[in-house]
DNA sequence: CTGAAAGCGCTTACAG
DNA sequence: CTGAAAGCGCTTACAG
């Protein structure tokens, strides 16, 4: 049906090998000029398309990575994760490449593995690993093939060295963060995180948050709700918070999409943001400086991270196997939200 | 070094026969229980995975779709693509089927062929398509494997039944949206667009608005500018609208994003919403409540749509082949930036 | 109920 | 500079 290399060395009259050889440019083959205008205009002609199953098979790669989302629920309500798939799927194109998407259950082992083994992919990108996943990845990265870990970088340096990783240092930004509102006076600052704390990056930021406290000798340890992504889970959050009736001046919100749920429901309890409560959210997401008062927040780079996840895992594909770990500088960008204008 | 068929045959003292058809689940071979107990058994020791591309060369299909978007950009930018993808992802993963994410240039006429034809796929999903890839579209149906338009319907009923297409009618409830703001007594009615019309759902909304116009006699047809997916280009946009010094009372937004951006300008330049300009924006994204001032809009609903979009192309690929034309209702969801509430 | 064997469409040493 | 042939790891009629 579909034609074959069989058809294209027939009608250019050579060999399936030669077909082989001009149509994957292998230098050292020598093929000449002529030949090679006999096949590419064969191939033309005949619209040949080289069937990518009998390639993998043969040549033992897919030209295919795997990109495998924590869980794919995040995608609906963040806008995070959807920056990371575009410019992952770009910087893939980009060299050629294909993208598989995949979503694996928290802690499924056998998930990676069976990804790991059916040889649809030659390298995967694993979005915000789960603390309990790192060994497994390790075992991948050794055993199968190279990996990337996006958006965490686990504490421990030991197990952190087995594989690649990029990441932004959420600890010292959730600290960063905190630490302007504390400088603008506030002295209890909750926190609102945005899912659950098994998640590195989720963990991490907590982390940041209780540590800007601690250094200044505040407790604010209490005054904190766990929201789940959506901007309706910040606000339900923040109605749980209001509802303990502890006193709080600003809240540290996990992500930016919970931090819209949170002014939204300040404002319909009839507090006014920044000056009763003041907020600082975390991402930078394409709408912070667009909703119900601009947004203070910390501002990620989920694009360039994506690419260089990707041109990492492609520098282990060509050989180079030393895992590194690259950061992403991130930045307090001031709006309103937090008060320190006006 | 990855174990094979073989391997796992050896030490089950069975033939790869027998282990193709136990891993498969192959109803009419009669395995007995024994023997199947004994290949599992031994398929699970070994972690033997089965290579995906062997299967695909012998079998002649990958289990895999691809879902092509239009421009990866739109990801960046806006929630309703992102919600499709996590559906289809969803979809995909639910009928044990790997999901390849592709982007085709505009109008790349022979990257829709390339994908057709290298066999990584067994079906494609075409995601907005545009007007002049309608016939590629069609061949590609005929030729090679079957295929659903997302999102858009073509006028032309003849080209149309050539594959199956699952939409909501832009047309009608951009038209429904305007009608609305006519209800509340607005003469003068702007749209912002929010993208190129070479799309066909931007195209049938703007056709919606002027509709509604024409079918009341109001004549609006210079209140018009076009954004470009983002909140920040319709900001711009709106500040271009403004600068024409035509009078306007409300403005039909071409989605959500860009409605957002429409609001921050109007109140940066001293108007308020609704009192003075009224809103109605397209799709309710997850934030749509949470924003400056909450957005009517036209709820879609992009989840059961991918879902829909996958379970038709499944469809077809166990075969049925008759193209068939799913519709979505989509409703005007009140909240106060139309100003038909206080 | 099970196995020997052909074949899917490529790549890639190897030989000349 | 080019070709014959083996092999990648599966599936699937076919034979028994």
């Amino acid at each position: 049906m579909r034609p074959t290399s069989a058809q294209v060395a027939k009608l250019a009259g050579v060999s399936r090998t030669t077909v082989s050889f001009v149509l994957n440019n292998v230098e050292k083959s020598g093929i000449s000029n002529a030949t090679r205008e006999k096949v590419l205009a064969a191939a033309a002609q005949l619209g040949y398309e080289p069937n990518a199953a009998a390639q993998s098979l043969a040549s033992g790669s897919s030209a295919t990575i795997g990109l495998v989302l924590p869980d794919i629920h995040h995608l609906y309500v963040d806008s995070f994760l959807s920056r990371v798939v575009a410019s992952v799927s770009e910087e893939v194109r980009r060299h050629d490449m294909k993208l598989l998407i995949e979503t694996v259950d928290r802690g499924d082992t056998f998930g990676y593995q069976r990804l790991a083994k059916n040889g649809r992919i030659d390298g995967m990108i694993v979005v915000n690993p789960r603390e309990n996943e790192y060994t497994v990845l390790a075992e991948i990265n050794r055993d199968f093939m190279p990996l990337v870990a996006f958006g965490s970088r686990r504490r421990s340096q030991q197990t952190c060295a087995e594989f690649s990783t990029t990441s932004s240092d959420n600890f010292f930004n959730a600290r960063l963060a905190v630490k302007h509102l504390i400088a603008l006076g506030h002295k209890n600052i909750g926190h609102i995180s945005f899912s659950s704390d098994s998640f590195t990056s989720v963990n991490s930021r907590e982390r940041g948050w209780l540590a800007a406290l601690e250094e200044h000798n505040l407790n604010a340890r209490d005054i904190r709700e766990s929201a789940d992504l959506s901007a309706e889970s910040g606000y339900h959050a923040c109605l749980r918070l209001l509802s303990k009736k502890q006193s709080f001046s600003a809240i540290f919100a996990g992500n930016d999409t919970v931090a819209f749920g949170i002014i939204r429901a300040l404002i319909d309890k009839g507090y006014r943001v920044p000056e009763d409560i003041a907020i600082v959210g975390y991402d930078d997401i394409p709408l912070a400086a667009y909703g119900a008062v601009p947004l203070t927040t910390i501002k990620t780079f989920p694009e360039e991270h994506g690419r260089m996840a990707v041109k990492t895992l492609l520098e282990h594909l060509k050989g180079i196997s030393e895992p590194n770990h690259q950061k992403f500088d991130s930045h307090l960008v001031i709006r309103e939200s937090c008060g320190a204008r006006k």
